[in-house]
DNA sequence: ATTGTATATACATTTAAATGCATATACAAA
DNA sequence: TTTGTATATGCATTTAAATGTATATACAAT
């Protein structure tokens, strides 16, 4: 049964809020994930490269920076288990204060 | 963050599996659910347990048996997340059988 | 070539779940 | 009260993920 891995991911703190900032924001390299989730390097980068091999983001290198977003291939049975969640946090302040603190990054990568 | 609880239940198969059945069944007691999953009588116990803590499920005894269901008051998030579950297993061989082997259970328990 | 910034990975350790097996409890019927 | 069927739980062990810390790689700019 591997549609257990989605339920796998999202069932960690970290990989959800990842999953959510990327949601509402397209496209979004490691830096501007470890800055907004507050968490260190390593430890992000590992996480999305879990979620990379589960097939739910794609990445994208761009001069030293590596863009992350949702993957746009997802069934659409995945994708509706990403909106529930989404609906599910809207008002959380956890993910609220995540997004102030990308709002509120310095020298973000344009590009 | 409570909202990764629904996802942590759902990452193992068993108690997915175990959802899945109740989606369809409205109510099944345990032994319907061993059955059907064909595992051991203390594993799916301890499973839909957590279930019930977790506020997925909800339980009734009656006479030796209990009976299980999807808890009726789940939020639309939630319930959005548990349509695609079931959206994404619907030709599942694994689904599959578990249902047949609760057709052709024998004394099922009939209230 | 050297330095700086971004990202990935290795490895040892910790933390958290899941399991098997034994046993306890709940209820029904004899 | 004994026996049978259904369900729950205790406890030791195993399995699986997550973590911290250090280090490696990738690319840009000097």
């Amino acid at each position: 049964m591997q549609q257990t891995e989605i339920f796998q991911i999202l069932s960690k703190d970290i990989r959800l809020r990842a999953l959510l900032l990327l949601s509402k924001e397209q496209e979004l390299c490691l830096c501007e994930l470890e800055h907004a989730l507050n968490i260190e390097q390593p430890k992000i980068s590992r996480h999305m490269a879990s979620m990379k091999t589960a097939g739910l983001v794609t990445s994208r290198r761009h001069a030293q920076w590596v863009y992350y977003s949702i993957n746009p291939k997802l069934a659409t049975w995945q994708t509706q288990i990403i909106d529930g969640a989404v609906k599910g946090t809207q008002n959380d302040p956890q993910i609220k204060q995540d997004f102030q603190r990308l709002k509120t990054m310095k020298n973000r990568p344009n590009c």
